[in-house]
DNA sequence: GCTGCGAATGATAATCGTTCTCATTTGTAT
DNA sequence: ATACAAATGAGAACGATTATCATTCGCAGC
């Protein structure tokens, strides 16, 4: 009963759609995921809503900093709760499931070469594509 | 002279829109091109090939190796030549230009991340999206 | 140099992710 | 309860890319 709040702070109505995606996010087991990848599940905890309102709330959850966004090779992008922290991901070829880092040396190193270079660092995106070196490694895809 | 034997050792027919399009590369002042910035470009050298050739054979020159794909935010990937050093990527979002440049201890801060974490690396790719602070920047877009 | 055949091309249709349009429905302030 | 703006959903539209397929081209053999 706290996501309203969420909503009514970022000065978005809240609206069934939004309350379920919202939801979906913070009960998830994946933490990344896709525009469809968010229909779906609704789709099939028998909710109703239409692909065109997943594609419009997520991209405004994005622009209240509810969400983050990702452009990950392959085209689609992908979406997560913006916890506040940045970091960057690495993705398993094998499963396709994102793990989160952070690393305070590339993130300095990023700065100075920017800085170097003449440039005023707006945004970043650092994707590491790895294979998964344990046993254990089916997420999903 | 060369290009016929870069693509013959690459296994593929030297035929003319192949070598309109590896010329391109080699010659253009803008180094990272989509595929719609190649189609134009032959376009308004009177040159008369089809979209869906300038597709292929970049996928074909990507696959031998000949040319790098990037995938920048925006959805639309563009190619460089492959000049066997890995480097990564600054793009100016006023202008798109795309600058480059390598820090060896980016690089192996991400080998100990990708290790610690259990991953082994086959790719990554680090995107800083920046302004351009110079007063000179109208490169294109 | 000419021929033939498989590979390559180009026009166009199809696909995929995403955005737009617009008539209908819903949330909420009154 | 009422009303009105905001939000929704179905489907069209869109931009990038890929697939289809009849025609054309590169090149080995004559």
């Amino acid at each position: 009963m706290h996501q309203p709040e969420h909503l009514k702070n970022a000065g978005l109505k809240s609206t069934l759609p939004r309350l379920k995606v919202l939801d979906l996010f913070e009960n998830s087991e994946e933490r990344h995921l896709s525009a469809e990848d968010v229909y779906r599940q609704l789709l099939n905890s028998g909710e109703d809503v239409g692909l065109a309102t997943v594609y419009r709330v997520l991209t405004q959850f994005e622009q209240a900093g509810l969400l983050v966004r990702h452009y990950f090779e392959g085209g689609k992008s992908v979406f997560e709760l913006n916890k506040g922290e940045h970091h960057d991901h690495i993705v398993c070829l094998q499963c396709g499931h994102v793990e989160e880092f952070y690393d305070a040396a590339i993130e300095t190193r990023q700065e100075k070469v920017a800085t170097e270079l003449g440039f005023a660092i707006r945004d970043h995106a650092l994707h590491i594509y790895a294979d998964c070196t344990k046993k254990k490694c089916p997420h999903r895809r």
